[in-house]
DNA sequence: TCTGTCACG
DNA sequence: ACGTACGTGACAGAC
């Protein structure tokens, strides 16, 4: 499905590529002078030759070409070597500018705006998916990256707002698996991740560090993908065992995770598939493969999908209430894009305040759970800068 | 066309 | 002993 599409800034686009070249530039130059002698660094063979062979430097992770030479590998690197942060932020910028910068502007269509198509069919979770161009991995995070999504803009007149679920997949998990602590927590309100760290160091709430809040929000996000102690330490610097330990008491804890997790993969075993709470179904053929990696990662789907999906599901009933309410209200406001668990429109500015009222109404009412759905709503004269509005100030 | 890498939720 | 977080899509290099 072909969609409204959002306007990019294609002038504020053509400065940040000038830039990028110049600074892309400057990093080749560098690289090239700490090297010795001129390489590809966007050859993956070469630069492990680089690295592993001319320089000696200790290689990590093995792939089926050789040894990786992917960004955690490299940050383990850092301090070996004073070329592995060039690489590091020349990967980042030819990223960005390879793939938004300089692409999107030739997707600009005449009405200044570019237009994804929404597969429906694609992700085996109920998931849509976004692509040419893909506007559900936008840049965010990096500084380069938000500067890439401040061009994307509102028409004249207009602005953009944005509601998203607030930690939809953890409302959902809290659903199915009926834990109480995690219930109460959703229910009253509570800093989730500050809650979770209590209950696993067993302090109060008020006596959480901001490092064990850390921890419990990775394991938290963690539990709905089947984190292990590996990936905990490697995420949070625990060593290994403190991170096992900090798994076991987690679970500990939240003893109705563990049964709900358990139980989920009992099911897939005896059924061959698993399903959403509105009963969307994904098969999973390796549950009972023989080979412990296939079966261990057929596992991982399995508990991933019914979390995972049932936010999609809800997300798709929100997105159906929205296009209702919208044309009963008759308001000019237009849905523009979806980012699985947010909303992004476009809307003149004096229907902001009515149009958060409906949004938090047509997407908190898309689903009875045992927890409320919360929808932060936020607008703005760019996607990058978005300013909450708060529900009672409407 | 496949692989590695990396952008997002 | 082994691998190690789910779901996508785009790009560049290698073949």
């Amino acid at each position: 499905m072909e969609v409204l599409g959002i306007a990019v800034d294609d002038g504020s686009l053509g400065a940040m590529s000038r830039e990028l070249h110049l600074r892309i530039q400057a990093l080749e130059a560098e690289m090239y002078e700490l090297s010795g002698h001129t390489f590809n660094v966007g050859s993956p063979q070469q630069l492990q030759r680089l690295l592993y062979d001319d320089l000696g430097l200790a290689a990590g992770r093995r792939i089926k070409t050789g040894r990786s030479t992917d960004a955690d590998t490299l940050e383990a690197l850092r301090e070996e070597h004073p070329i592995v942060d060039l690489i590091l932020e020349w990967r980042q910028l030819t990223k960005l500018k390879g793939t938004y910068v300089d692409a999107l502007p030739l997707l600009r269509e005449r009405d200044g705006r570019v237009h994804t198509t929404f597969n429906q069919t694609v992700a085996t979770t109920g998931r849509l998916s976004s692509a040419d161009p893909n506007l559900q991995n936008v840049p965010l995070r990096s500084e380069w990256g938000q500067r890439v999504r401040s061009a994307f803009v509102p028409d004249r007149g207009q602005v953009l707002v944005s509601a998203d679920y607030s930690q939809i997949e953890l409302r959902v998990v809290a659903h199915v698996s009926g834990e109480p602590e995690l219930i109460d927590a959703f229910r009253s309100g509570q800093d989730i991740h500050r809650r979770t760290a209590a209950a696993v160091g067993g302090v109060a709430p008020e006596e959480v560090t901001a490092e064990m809040r850390r921890s419990a929000k990775v394991v938290n996000f963690g539990v709905m993908y089947g984190l292990s102690d590996f990936g905990l330490a490697r995420d949070t610097g625990m060593s290994r065992e403190e991170a096992g330990a900090f798994i076991a008491a987690y679970f500990q804890s939240f003893g109705a995770i563990a049964a709900y997790l358990e139980g989920i993969r009992n099911f897939a075993r005896e059924w061959g598939y698993v399903e959403t709470v509105f009963g969307r179904r994904r098969y999973i053929p390796d549950i009972r493969a023989a080979n412990r990696q296939l079966r261990q990662a057929a596992e991982r789907m399995a508990v991933n999908m019914p979390m995972q999906g049932t936010a999609a599901d809800i997300m798709k009933l929100g997105m159906i209430r929205t296009d209702q309410a919208l044309r009963e209200s008759g308001m000019a406001a237009r849905l523009l894009l979806q980012v699985h668990d947010e909303l992004v429109l476009e809307a003149p500015r004096e229907e902001v305040e009515p149009l958060a009222a409906l949004l938090r109404e047509a997407m908190g009412g898309a689903a009875e759970l045992v927890v409320p759905l919360d929808v932060d709503v936020k607008v703005g004269d760019n996607w990058r800068d978005m300013t909450p509005l708060s529900p009672s100030a409407g």
